[in-house]
DNA sequence: ATCTATGGCAAGCCGA
DNA sequence: TCGGCTTGCCAT
């Protein structure tokens, strides 16, 4: 048996708090040794899930685990001595289990399994690493992980029975947010919506409010004489649901409900509500709060697209559900019942809906997400992609035996980085933008690496432990640009682990999710699916480079940022041998002029033979657009859809109105299908920019319509060296008595006079500043046309000389 | 107990 | 006035 505190606190680096906490996969391992060293053998098979009653009630079902709750036997103050309580939310059925029993090796948040028998047993019995083609190649450990990774996400998902939740406190002032850890006021309302059709407000009655009647379509309102009456009311519902959503429960709703409960006399055992220091959980079930996981910055982008801006109910749910919150226009705690009942209903609803829409894409990105990263659906909603990532990983030091080793370790053994970045300040040279060549070019494909540098890993051998290592035989091994090696001898785990997950996406889930054939409901698994390996895969080799990751290994990012270099210089050197036209490239795709496509094929099969590495045909250009700026530019496919990358157009902080603009320039230019057609696109571009002139001079454009809108990246008075526009707009609204915090989006206009601007709620449509504006169109403009040669002076009447006289200066 | 990385552009600030 | 620097947003 091995020592306490050999290995498994080895990401702990604070030597006081071995033992207790370090994090929540090493909170795993922590548990499972505490309950190992009470028992006599690691593989022993320990106890048994739940009553045979238990299991029969589940026999032939799919089950997922997603909670596993682990209470520290030993630690001190009277905490249950029992070591776990599980909660499965079982497919179709609502059964819980809150019972204790000891923990299972094999049950992992994450994992699906089947009752058969009258036993738990691993979900999925193919194989499929073993039938597909396309999986056969490779070693063991490859085949294992590919079957682990299908085995998971093919399993089906349960449908979650769950509850959305919402509350109303009273504040006796207007502006003031009551304190949750306070709780000094009334809860005057709750809203409950349930996925199993339940709609319920509870309002509590106040004598000054009059009568106490609301009447709202499909929903019960029950009226509460006390408040206590009414917190145990929802105290009764969250007891009932196996799955419980907020939007902000953690930091509010449910700390608030907690706190105010003690404040009223409750017990603990009454209060279904545990609260973390930066979460809160529920007793029986799980508690997803929305807010955390939309906030994501990884959710944010890529899995919907940037779609929403501000993490708000409001602003999400008007840019997935097209609803907004209900609009109030007196303070809540002055609402009528009615107004008040109505408003928290919709909030409810909205965070239930979010859960609902499409398909019910949020629960099944929430569930892959899950499987994928071996966390509970609770932590897993509450962290980063950089959480995931580490979780995925330690599950994979402790299934192979690895020792997990110490960020200290990992920087000692490895060294540093050795090349130099472009941007001063970072860490090591990245990807390689190729200079564009300015002008407008027709039949263009763009080629592209698929997942570059997840492939570099896999091809490459590339993990923490295969880089620099203690071999003489690999120090050939080299990795181009750099000073460092890769182990040819011993397979790199992160190699394997995150090549499997790039090929399960690749080649199953990517083709699949295109399949017009398949299902609706399985076809939009398949792209959550592969929208969710997307986002894990992107990270992969960036969290490596990230500091605060435990397995920060910058050598290793440099070393597959050095690779990615290479092969995309060496391809553009092969391409040229081939005569193909290069007009552009970034990082892991090249613009290629199209002579014929042998010659593409040509290129794509030397990619593969030379590099290893699977180069696509990524999409077709009728024509590309470039000027000499880098990550700019205007592709149109064949059919007329237009791609606009970078231009000042298409940023968010930039005015509606310029957006507007903006859209119909792009709509003409998609029109043009030959070079002649350009002249045409230029008496209408130049027809729309005078428009715009003139509404601008007229002011016919709303206020709103000219605001910029910026977020604001820190507290108003952590700006010390300079002070941008938006920050200025809000130290005057702060001025006013307004709140502007981090993260806010503050809108404002610019006027003439004063420091240039205001915000928007402040400023007259009169003291906009007319020339500054006609100059933003002006260079938002520019940028169209310079790429397609076109001059702006010459196209929007002559302002100076030389577009008369062209050549005279 | 969180915050994946680097490269590039436009605009504005601010000191030389 | 110029140029370096900060900031936000975007590409990959």
């Amino acid at each position: 048996m091995m020592a306490r505190g050999d290995w498994y606190f080895s990401n702990c680096t604070n030597p006081k708090r071995r033992g207790f906490t370090s994090g929540l996969t090493t909170q795993g391992i922590y548990l499972i040794v505490i309950l190992r060293s009470q028992l006599r053998s690691w593989n022993e098979t320990i106890g048994s899930l739940a009553t045979q009653d238990s299991y029969d009630a589940l026999e032939g079902r799919e089950i997922q685990v997603t909670k596993i709750i682990v209470k520290d036997p030993l630690s001190i103050g009277g905490r249950a001595t029992g070591c776990i309580r599980d909660i499965i939310t079982a497919w179709e059925a609502d059964i819980r289990y809150t019972e204790n029993y000891i923990y299972d090796r094999q049950l992992e948040p994450g994992m699906v399994y089947k009752v058969e028998e009258g036993r738990l047993q691993l979900g999925s019995k193919e194989d499929p690493a073993q039938t597909i083609t396309d999986f056969r190649e490779g070693d063991e450990e490859y085949k294992k992980l590919v079957s682990r990774w299908l085995g998971l996400l093919e399993a089906p998902l349960p449908t979650f029975r769950r509850l959305a939740l919402d509350i109303e406190v009273h504040s006796p002032i207007d502006t003031r947010v009551p304190d949750p850890s306070l709780a000094e006021y009334k809860v005057i309302c709750a809203s409950l919506c349930g996925s199993d059709g339940i709609r319920r407000v509870l309002v509590l009655q106040r004598p000054e409010m009059g009568e106490a009647s609301v009447q709202l379509e499909d929903t019960a309102v029950e009226f509460f004489e006390t408040e206590e009456d009414l917190i145990a009311s929802i105290f009764k519902a969250l007891f009932d649901y196996p799955l419980v959503l907020t939007f902000n429960g953690d930091d509010f709703d449910l700390r608030y409900l907690y706190n105010r409960a003690l404040n009223r006399g409750f017990t603990r055992d009454q209060i279904p509500i545990e609260l973390g220091r930066e979460s809160a959980g529920l007793k029986y079930g799980i508690h997803l709060d929305l807010y955390r996981f939309f906030f994501n910055r990884s959710i944010q982008v890529y899995a919907f697209g940037n779609k929403y801006r501000e993490v708000t109910l409001d602003a999400i749910s008007e840019a997935l559900l097209e609803v907004g919150k209900a609009e109030i226009l007196t303070p809540i705690s002055r609402l009528s019942y009615t107004e008040l009942a109505r408003y928290c209903l919709q909030d409810a609803q909205l965070v239930l809906d979010l859960t609902m829409f499409d398909g019910e894409v949020v629960m099944k990105l929430v569930s892959a997400l899950s499987r994928i990263s071996f966390l509970p659906i609770e932590d897993m909603a509450r962290q980063g992609v950089s959480g995931w990532i580490r979780s995925m990983m330690f599950k994979e030091h402790r299934e192979r035996g690895y020792l997990i080793p110490r960020s200290e370790e990992v920087k000692k053994a490895k060294g540093d980085t050795t090349t130099t970045a472009v941007i001063r300040g970072k860490k090591y040279k990245g990807g390689i933008v190729v200079d564009p060549v300015p002008g407008v070019h027709f039949n263009v494909a763009v080629l592209d690496f698929a997942s570059l540098y997840p492939s570099i890993m896999k091809a490459w051998n590339l993990g923490y432990e295969t880089l620099q290592c203690d071999h003489v035989e690999c120090k050939t091994n080299r990795v181009p640009d750099t000073d460092h090696w890769v182990c040819r001898l011993k397979k790199a785990m992160e190699s394997q682990l995150i090549g499997s997950l790039r090929d399960i996406r690749i080649k199953w889930y990517k083709p699949r999710s295109k399949d017009r054939s398949l299902e609706n409901d399985i076809l939009s698994w398949y792209q959550v699916v592969q929208n969710a390996l997307k986002v894990v895969l992107n990270a992969s080799y960036g969290v490596f480079g990230a500091d605060r990751f435990s397995l920060y290994c910058p050598p290793l990012a440099e070393s597959i940022a050095a690779i990615g270099r290479y092969d995309i210089t060496k391809t553009i050197e092969k391409a040229k041998g081939l005569e193909i036209e290069v007009f552009y490239g970034d990082t892991d795709s090249l613009f290629l002029g199209t002579p014929s496509r042998d010659r593409l094929d040509a290129l794509i099969a030397w990619s593969k033979k030379e590099l290893g590495m699977e180069l696509e045909v990524d999409k077709n250009y009728r024509y590309v657009a470039l000027s000499n700026r880098k990550k700019n530019y205007l592709g149109v496919h064949e059919d007329s859809r237009v791609d606009i990358k970078g231009l000042t157009g298409k940023k968010r902080h930039i005015p509606e109105f310029l957006k507007a603009v903006f859209v119909q320039l792009v709509d003409i230019l998609g029109q043009v299908k030959t070079p002649g057609d350009f002249d045409e696109a230029r008496a209408k571009i130049k027809d729309l920019v005078r428009e715009s002139y003139s509404k601008l001079k007229k002011r016919e454009y709303s206020k709103e319509d000219l605001a910029f809108n910026m977020m604001i990246g820190k507290s108003v008075g952590g700006y010390t060296k300079t002070t941008p526009q938006h920050v200025k707009a809000a130290q005057q609204l702060r001025n006013k008595g307004e709140d502007v915090r981090a993260g806010d989006l503050v809108s404002f206009v610019k006027v003439r006079g004063g420091s240039g601007v205001k915000p928007v709620q402040l400023a007259n449509i009169q003291e906009i500043d007319v020339d500054k504006y006609t100059e933003y169109i002006r260079s938002t403009f520019e940028q169209v046309l310079d790429a397609l040669g076109l001059d702006y002076e010459e196209l929007t009447g002559a302002r100076k000389l030389e577009a008369f006289f062209p050549g005279s200066c």
